[in-house]
DNA sequence: CCAGTATCCTGCAGGC
DNA sequence: TGCCTGCAGGATACTG
């Protein structure tokens, strides 16, 4: 769901929203997501501590702490991070809440739970599985390098690849849509029947749509809010994505639609090759 | 090692 | 109106 930009629009406006704050309290129960959330050890960590900074890997958010660690959290599908006046009505699926040194809360919201809130003390990051796994940064002037390098050794559809998050870290099924629709790379073709000419074409298309995105605050379609609980977003013009049936912007030809590895995947048959 | 599938969970849309 | 099915922006454990 939030994808790169989304996360990162988020991260702005933590940043921002939390600057020179304090955790005055942690609420919440522990539920099974995609890790087991221990909200008492959470609290036991971070309660009276300041915030110092909010920092992005891929789509991880790391949420430091007066140096006594990090506070890590994945939106998964359906993640939201809210900041709150108390008054405001807490949602369903509300597992983990921190009060803050200004009276207001930052509030962890996930129906579907295939998100995460874990701690992490100092020196933890440095050997977090999740973290260390993951790929280039598509804003990394090495994308252009390193996505043609890994792409073309592989056998997977190039749809696949750019979902890896060891690969490239960030992109979701959206962007990864947008990309190669750009790229004019039909998503099933494999790595390894893509000339690195083309790679290095995509990878400069999955960096330009990224880009965009950021610069816009992040695409909103069904359950993404910004902390604020903001929806006042503009998204990027998404051109392919969800528009299966619908004329190519290009070149009018009717989009397709299928699936690979299990994901809904649209493109154009006629500039997509 | 690599490629592909199953699975965790809730909410919603569409068909009957 | 309700019941059922399938699908949703993700990651990973497992299979072959």
């Amino acid at each position: 769901m939030p994808e790169l930009p989304e996360v990162e629009t988020v991260r702005r406006a933590l940043e921002i929203g939390l600057d020179g704050l304090t955790v005055a309290g942690v609420d919440g129960h522990s539920v099974m997501m995609r890790r087991a959330l221990d909200v008492e050890f959470i609290a036991s960590r971070i309660d009276g501590r300041a915030f110092t900074a909010a920092r992005r890997k891929g789509k991880f958010l790391l949420l430091d702490f007066d140096g006594a660690g990090t506070l890590m959290i994945h939106l998964g599908m359906s993640g939201r991070l809210m900041l709150c006046e108390t008054t405001e009505p807490i949602l369903d699926h509300t597992h983990l809440t921190l009060s803050l040194s200004d009276g207001r809360e930052l509030r962890f919201v996930d129906p579907r739970r295939f998100g995460l809130a874990q701690w992490l003390g100092p020196g933890e990051e440095a050997c977090e599985p999740s973290l260390e796994s993951l790929g280039v940064e598509p804003l990394d002037p090495a994308m252009e390098i390193l996505l043609p390098e890994h792409f073309h050794s592989r056998k997977s559809p190039v749809k696949s690849l750019l979902l890896d998050q060891r690969l490239v870290a960030g992109v979701g099924n959206i962007y990864a849509a947008e990309a190669l629709w750009r790229a004019g790379i039909r998503p099933t073709r494999k790595g390894s029947q893509t000339s690195i000419r083309r790679l290095r074409r995509l990878a400069v298309e999955t960096r330009n749509v990224i880009e965009e995105a950021v610069a816009q605050g992040g695409t909103t379609i069904r359950d993404y809010a910004t902390p604020s609980g903001d929806f006042g977003y503009f998204a990027v013009k998404l051109q392919v994505y969800g528009k299966q049936g619908q004329p190519c912007p290009r070149c009018a030809t009717e989009l397709k639609g299928t699936r690979i590895s299990g994901r809904a995947t649209v493109w154009c048959p006629e500039c997509q090759r």
